[in-house]
DNA sequence: CTACATCCTCTAGCGACTAGAGGTGCAAGA
DNA sequence: TCTTGCACCTCTAGTCGCTAGAGGATGTAG
């Protein structure tokens, strides 16, 4: 049982010192042992539940999601069908925000394009932007 | 010269009542007139104002960006590469963004599809999340 | 033994709002 | 005229997920 210092458990999980000791403020981690001189010393579980809690967090989900999934894995006879729902809600939401993203793109790249590179009175970046109306696709 | 309350322009614009006040608050939009009992009266070009700011904020421009391009409008003599620039830093990032949200709706859909529904230990869900190595691309 | 990196706790800040408390103004109906 | 009730006012604090910094303690290598 070799104790593992903050330090290392960032360094080991991509998460920062000082969000570690967020996600534990937050009960996201257990609060783990402590050295003679009140270091933490983590075990090896809580790099995997750290990277966990990583991988999730890139993947955009929310605290609160994360935290139901943790609970999920801690108790793995429950039916899995709220892990599933969490998901599912999450690739609803990156569908929603990717249809959005495009019309975006869309609006930036005509404004960016048709910009006179001239003064500001002719161009079309602050003209779109003041008129709605003159949008590719009004509704973004 | 019609006076228009803060509720009107925030109906007219979209713009929250709340929001409004706070755009004042941060120096984006100026101190309106007040009516004899000390309520806020915009003038039609305050809505222009609140129009193109609520525009820009949809296209996800930051308060910063858009406080450059007011004061862009507002000078139509200077040149018009500085907003040219701010759109296609945002296009720039929109586009990034819209890459990094498709990895991440693989990834997604993945998981929701190969969920056993059934109990969490054998849950396709939990088990990617905890193990990065079985994400699709490991790149995301 | 000293230097220095790392750790500790605590508070405050970020962006862009949003919510709520506690009070005032105003217009319309009785 | 009075009252009802909505819209307005200011102010503070909360949201989310961290991040920064102060000021001090610990741990390790030379």
């Amino acid at each position: 049982m070799k104790k593992i210092t903050i330090g290392e458990a960032a360094r080991h999980s991509g998460v920062k010192v000082p969000t570690i000791r967020y996600y534990e403020s937050i009960g996201l981690l257990s609060e783990p042992s402590r050295s003679e001189g009140n270091q933490r010393s983590y075990e090896p579980a809580d790099l995997d539940r750290l990277a966990f809690i990583r991988h999730a967090r890139e993947l955009g989900f929310e605290i609160d999601a994360i935290r139901t999934l943790l609970h999920l894995q801690d108790d793995p006879h429950q039916p899995c069908a709220s892990a599933d729902a969490i998901a599912k809600a999450r690739l609803i939401e990156v569908e929603q925000r990717i249809r959005s993203l495009n019309a975006l793109r869309a609006e930036l790249e005509q404004m960016v394009e048709s910009c006179c590179h001239g003064r500001v009175d002719q161009c079309r970046v602050i003209e779109v932007l003041a008129d709605h109306g003159k949008c590719v696709h009004p509704r973004h």
